[in-house]
DNA sequence: ATGAATATTT
């Protein structure tokens, strides 16, 4: 650390900044890049104040009536009237130096930076003998910071160096403060500092060279740190500035706070709180120092520390309790924060509640989301405050789209007098969150049109909603727009790779995963390709993935479990299962409502219905997925009255099912033979949870009609839904059905209509059904003709295949597969099975007296027949 | 009359 060179250097600031960056104009010169360049262009209409001005003709201004201006312009100043001192101002002839300064600071003092620099331009220019002294250059520094403008400050810096004067403290601490702010946002002329000095030396160079540094300067430092990210050297230099003997103040803690608290670090947190309790009341009671200290705690995770800090606090302003309130929600603690906030709203008599604690409760309202509450918390803000500010809007349009409250959410929007690309994101994601990606994405085109901007947020939404829409077109387009308009591609990663994956490339997603983020893969990332491998049935490299997060030392969270225990299934595996549920376990990651529901699909998929009822049981938390795959794993079991009550209680518990659930429940009823409930819960649908049947409910009610025989009503049933929607399984079902029960008339109608659909090669396992029924019928000519057409398409019916997890070996099934190592005995103990079967009566539905084919061939055929049912 | 600093929606 070099802070040692404070005494060798002759020049108090050895830095010259390059003429090339001196923009500043006098008029011959060309100033193409300048700001000051504006001053040339400047209206110094001399503009009277009021009627009379005494110093219209008067000149030069004699000190007393100087002092008496200069009073009224900072007067003026101060009652946030810069406009009217301008006028003021301008109505002087030669305004001295004193003058200059103060409208200068006026302009300052109300947030009018660049009108300073505009006027300290024209000091420059207009009138080249009045001398600038320190508080000209500190004001006029100070502007350069808050307009982030480097040019310009260089060029003040020269003429600090120009003057001649040796630069007071205070200059040296603003000339330190113009380098360190300018070179810490993202968006400042990167790299275009000039000489051997990267940006960040400059402002060291500028603090090793100081002559004499007070605490303004090393909190300058400390401070630059923080925001330039670099929280161990803050530290460093809040301790080499104790040992130095200088006293820290309020507002050395306020900058070194935060550089604690983001690197995780409560025990210097606590260190340094220490110190500030140490250095005097004066300190522990200063409003920003407690908030500060508040915010730290509640940075780490430590709410019972912040609370203290806060409880401890006697005269509480605004902030304070915003702050507060604001711990608990970046902890997601909705509840303390409402508690806090009534709490608030009881004292109102001390502080004033304002937007951001308005913000603060509606955030928290998000995240408890209670319609109700929402509503209330909506109604209060409507009626104390007199107009809600855009922010204020947008968390009430999150707010009721977190509740699943779309309408609310739209109409808030669209009742917005102004609104801002917040408010347009906000909007879109609600849409895509809420299951209306169209819409979302129609948003979009509305928001262009009206001259928003796409952002990174909007990509976001973009991309998910290309994802649940399963289409690529998009997804890719906005990958495409994301790279052409250079926004920010930091964290867009895991949403890329959902995106390709969810949409069947896999393939690019692989690709994203391992160029774009070999290093500092984040945990969603990591989630991301996971998920993607798993649903893509690539359950191995789902495993493999998840083996490479653990040995890089990404922790995974209750998503990553939930991605990978989906890929127990098709591996059959119970052992990887409870590995999983073990680690859950080890890392109390079971409790979470994701991982719950992912493992009672596991277990009941694995066929464990109890571990799965088990999980169910235990599980603190259910939401309607964990209803739902309950009541899914219920059906699969054949367990139709159980699936029935679980959805009964459900109903009652005021979990609303949805259109998932419908899938579950009526499969059960169909499984189970449950028609009439079946019925009557399909006919509910509509009438008392506002879903529209889909293609899918209608196939179960076709199914489920179907199976017990009554295929007229099934059929009658299938030609409601005309002509949308995936027929295909309906009147593949319809079909089953009727060769089962032998209503060949109309298998045949049935298998004609499917015919006509062409769709790949799903549509095999028809054709063998329909010439199944000519077989049936004895009608071999036809049966020939179906089989002549499933070999003109080239159609082939998929091999079913089953398998079993015995003591972690993975034994598969296929039909006449001969690959097991067991094959022999397999095969003896299906034929005894079979002929077990054809004893107690079963019949092949292939007619075996036609002489089609023998009755060793049948005993195979029975194996694959049952794979069928 | 000049320098350093807390809470904020997607």
């Amino acid at each position: 650390m070099r802070v040692t060179t404070m005494s060798s250097s002759p020049l108090p600031l050895p830095l010259p900044p390059s003429t090339t960056s001196f923009t500043y104009s006098r008029g011959h010169h060309s100033s193409s890049s300048s700001n000051l360049s504006m001053v040339t262009n400047s209206p110094s209409q001399i503009q009277h104040w009021g009627c009379e001005d005494p110093y219209q003709h008067t000149s030069p201004n004699p000190p007393s009536k100087t002092r008496t201006i200069r009073y009224r312009l900072s007067q003026l100043c101060r009652e946030g009237q810069p406009q009217i001192a301008r006028q003021l101002f301008d109505s002087i002839p030669r305004p001295t130096t004193v003058i200059w300064n103060t409208i200068i600071i006026g302009f300052i003092c109300n947030n009018m930076p660049d009108e300073a620099l505009l006027f300290y331009a024209r000091l420059k220019s207009s009138s080249p003998g009045t001398k600038c002294d320190p508080y000209t250059f500190s004001s006029t520094l100070k502007a350069c910071a808050e307009t982030r403008q480097l040019k310009t400050g260089k060029a003040v810096h020269c003429h600090v160096l120009r003057s001649h004067l040796y630069p007071s403290r205070i200059v040296c601490n603003s000339l330190l403060n113009m380098y360190a702010t300018c070179l810490s946002s993202t968006d400042d002329e990167t790299g275009s500092v000039d000489g051997d000095y990267s940006r960040y030396d400059l402002v060291r160079k500028v603090f090793d060279t100081m002559r004499k540094r007070n605490v303004v300067a090393w909190n300058t430092m400390i401070s630059w740190y923080v925001r330039t990210k670099r929280c161990v050297e803050a530290v460093t230099h809040f301790m080499m500035m104790m040992k130095m003997g200088i006293r820290p103040t309020v507002v050395t803690f306020v900058n070194v706070f935060p550089a604690v608290s983001r690197m995780g670090d409560t025990k210097n947190a606590n260190v340094l709180y220490g110190l500030l309790l140490k250095f005097g009341s004066e300190h522990a009671n200063d409003l920003f120092a407690v908030s500060s200290a508040i915010f730290m705690y509640a940075e780490l995770a430590c709410l019972g520390a912040a609370r203290k800090v806060f409880e401890q606090c006697l005269d509480r302003n605004i902030e304070v309790w915003n702050t507060m309130m604001g711990g608990y929600v970046q902890n997601n603690c909705p509840i303390e924060a409402l508690d806090l906030f009534v709490k608030a709203l009881e004292s109102e008599h001390t502080v004033v509640l304002d937007n951001v604690t308005f913000l603060a409760a509606l955030t928290a309202a998000s995240q408890l989301q209670q319609l109700e509450f929402a509503q209330q918390l909506h109604a209060y803000i409507i009626k104390n405050s007199f107009v809600s500010s855009v922010i204020v809007l947008n968390a009430i349009a999150v707010m009721y789209s977190r509740c699943n409250c779309i309408e609310m959410s739209f109409s808030v929007f669209n009742r917005m007098q102004e609104r801002d690309v917040v408010s347009w994101n906000t909007i879109v994601s609600a849409f895509v969150q809420n299951g209306l990606d169209d819409e979302g994405l129609m948003l979009v085109y509305e928001m262009q049109k009206q001259g928003f901007m796409i952002d990174s947020v909007t990509i976001t939404a973009l991309l998910s909603a290309a994802s649940n829409l399963r289409n690529p077109e998009t997804g890719r387009q906005t990958h495409a727009y994301l790279l052409r308009h250079g926004i920010q591609f930091e964290g867009m990663e895991s949403y890329l790779i959902d995106m390709y994956a969810k949409s069947g490339l896999i393939e690019a997603a692989q690709r994203l995963f391992d160029k774009n983020c070999t290093y500092d893969r984040d945990q969603a990332t990591w989630n991301a390709m996971i998920a993607g491998n798993t649903q893509n049935g690539l359950t191995e490299l789902a495993f493999i993935v998840f083996k490479q997060m653990l040995e890089e030392n990404v922790t995974p969270n209750s998503v990553t479990l939930a991605s990978i225990l989906p890929a127990c299934n098709p591996m059959g595996s119970m052992a990887l299962g409870k590995q999983l549920h073990g680690f859950a376990i080890r890392n109390s990651l079971d409790q979470n409502v994701f991982v719950g529901s992912a493992l009672v699909d596991m277990y009941s998929k694995l066929g464990a219905i109890t571990c799965a009822e088990n999980v169910f049981a235990k599980s603190p938390e259910k939401n309607s997925v964990t209803f739902t795959n309950m009541i899914l794993g219920y059906g699969q079991h054949g367990i139709g009255e159980k699936a029935l009550s679980l959805f009964h209680s459900m109903r009652e518990s005021g979990i609303k099912p949805d259109a998932i659930t419908f899938v579950a429940v009526l499969s059960a009823c169909s499984y189970a033979g449950l028609v009439d409930e079946g019925l009557q819960i399909f006919e509910s649908m509509e009438r008392e949870y506002r879903i529209q049947p889909s293609a899918e409910h209608y196939c179960c009610v076709v199914d489920m009609l179907g199976r017990v025989g009554r295929v007229v009503e099934a059929y009658e049933f299938a030609k409601e839904l005309g002509k949308e929607g995936n027929l295909l399984g309906i009147w593949g079902s319809l079909l089953a059905a009727c060769k089962i029960y032998g209503e060949f008339e109309l298998g045949k109608i049935v298998a004609n209509k499917l015919l006509e659909m062409e769709s790949g090669n799903s549509t095999a396992g028809y054709h063998v059904l329909l010439s199944n029924i000519y077989a049936e019928e004895g009608n071999w000519e036809f049966v020939d003709k179906v089989r002549k057409m499933m070999q003109e398409k080239g159609l082939t019916k998929e091999i079913g295949c089953s398998w079993i997890d015995i003591a972690g070996y993975v034994n598969c099934f296929a039909s006449r597969d001969r690959n097991h190592p067991q094959c022999d005995e397999i095969y003896e103990i299906l034929g005894e099975l079979a002929t077990k079967m054809k004893d107690t009566g079963y019949r092949s539905c292939l007619n075996l007296q036609k002489g089609w084919i023998s009755e060793s061939e049948e005993l195979e055929n029975l194996c694959y027949d049952l794979d069928d049912i």
